[in-house]
DNA sequence: AATGGTCCAGTGGTCGGGCCACCCAACCAC
DNA sequence: GTGGTTGGGTGGCCCGACCACTGGACCATT
């Protein structure tokens, strides 16, 4: 049974977490200096009025996300965020700064359209029938919402790339579809071609057919690309 | 003063990694399945005969990779890595298993290829006169490597490129590079290639031809990657 | 002057033990 | 069934302490 729609999964909230969110934001919006020194982290621990634990552990996850440098009787230093590795950094920028949130989906958008293609046209040359047996089930099963299957399908075409770097990519994308996909979405006659979509890169992917799947995913990327740009633009003009 | 090449930087072990490392391969060796409980941090901790603090941390930076899931007041449990975005965890796989490493290295330099020539001729049409001067300098400086200049160049290539997306794969690639960049450059001719590709490619921002930076980034791409590729079989029918 | 050794205050890493917030399953009352 | 209660077990946080490591000051040697 599907809970009702309405009811999104809500986060339960550590203590670690803020202290995290609040480094997060001076390193992010420059009130830290790249290469500064942080307060240590017994005088963090004191000014917060958290034990230094708790203070360790929000270090930990910005040692993580590549923000900051930890060295061992020494100090904690900032780096540059602009050199950090790390996807869930990008989702921290969009759910903190609401003018970069269009930005980022933008980038994404068009990375995706650009290795999308490339993505579809290795599924078919390399997938197995396990792999035709799952897009099947996924297609068929009805419990499933249109957003649900969509990710379901590119997943599997992901694993079927065999591309390690392709698969990782996608799943990052399906967290933000989780969060921003009604934008694509809400649209009904957009909700119609995602289901038109999995089955034709279903056949293509069966034949083994790399031209077509390449093409029918390229037409599929920009279609939606566009479509969703369009959209934030609409909305950006009327948000202000 | 540069330090001399045959020191390698060393990294500085914590408990908790060496925890991190046993627990990780657990997941990934698949001894651990998915959605299994882990056993509670006092166990662990009392098991591997460390404080339940280190336990902590070393469970914490899993949940980064995104490896384990913990919840508060139930347990810790194992997700599916294949699942996982975190681009750390390639990183990690290449570390732990020899016989991936030439898969995941593939696959990097596919996914380079297909995005590059798009993040150069972006690059071109956004690129400002400080990315320009950030250029020459990067190229003209005599202290650099051929190696750490490529890195440079790329670099600003991202930044100019205003995808955030690019410029995050871009920072993931030149870490890959310290480590594996020695299989490209080993070769002087590469080596000149590279040298000749930033001179062309700066001509190319600097004029604003979109078109030009695009294929010069594909030549240089497509090229590197069958290097490589060409690199590793030969390595690989010489190792067994 | 430069080099290398010694010492020491300060910092992050680990320890141990304790309490609190939370989850779950069993049980109970209706 | 349904909803409320209870109790054991779990992760989150706290406290105080010690260990491992760093950087700088100081000193002895060359």
């Amino acid at each position: 049974m599907a809970p009702p729609s309405f009811l999104r999964p809500l986060t339960r909230s550590r203590l670690s977490g803020e202290i995290e969110g609040i480094l997060l934001e001076g390193i992010i919006g420059g009130k830290l200096r790249v290469g500064e020194k942080l307060p240590t982290e017994r005088e963090l621990a004191a000014d917060l009025d958290v034990n230094r634990s708790t203070v360790r552990a929000a270090l930990g996850k910005l040692e993580s996300l590549e923000l900051v440098e930890i060295r061992h009787g020494d100090g904690v230093y900032v780096k540059d965020f602009r050199r950090s590795s790390n996807l869930e950094l990008i989702l921290a920028l969009t759910r903190m700064d609401e003018h970069q949130r269009d930005s980022v989906i933008s980038s994404l958008l068009r990375l995706r359209t650009i290795f999308g293609p490339d993505m579809a046209f290795l599924a078919s040359q390399n997938r197995t029938d396990d792999h035709l047996r799952s897009l099947r089930e996924v297609i068929r099963e009805s419990r499933l919402s249109v957003l649900e299957k969509d990710i379901l399908v590119h997943h599997v075409i992901a694993l079927a790339s065999t591309n390690v770097l392709y698969l990782l990519l996608l799943n990052f994308f399906n967290k933000f579809m989780f969060e921003y996909g009604y934008l694509y979405f809400e649209d009904p006659e957009n909700a119609r071609r995602s289901v038109l979509f999995h089955r034709e890169i279903y056949q293509a992917l069966k034949g083994k057919n790399g031209r077509k799947a390449r093409k029918i995913m390229e037409d599929v990327m920009k279609f939606s690309e566009d479509a969703v740009a369009g959209r934030l633009k609409k909305q950006d003009h009327a948000g202000r």
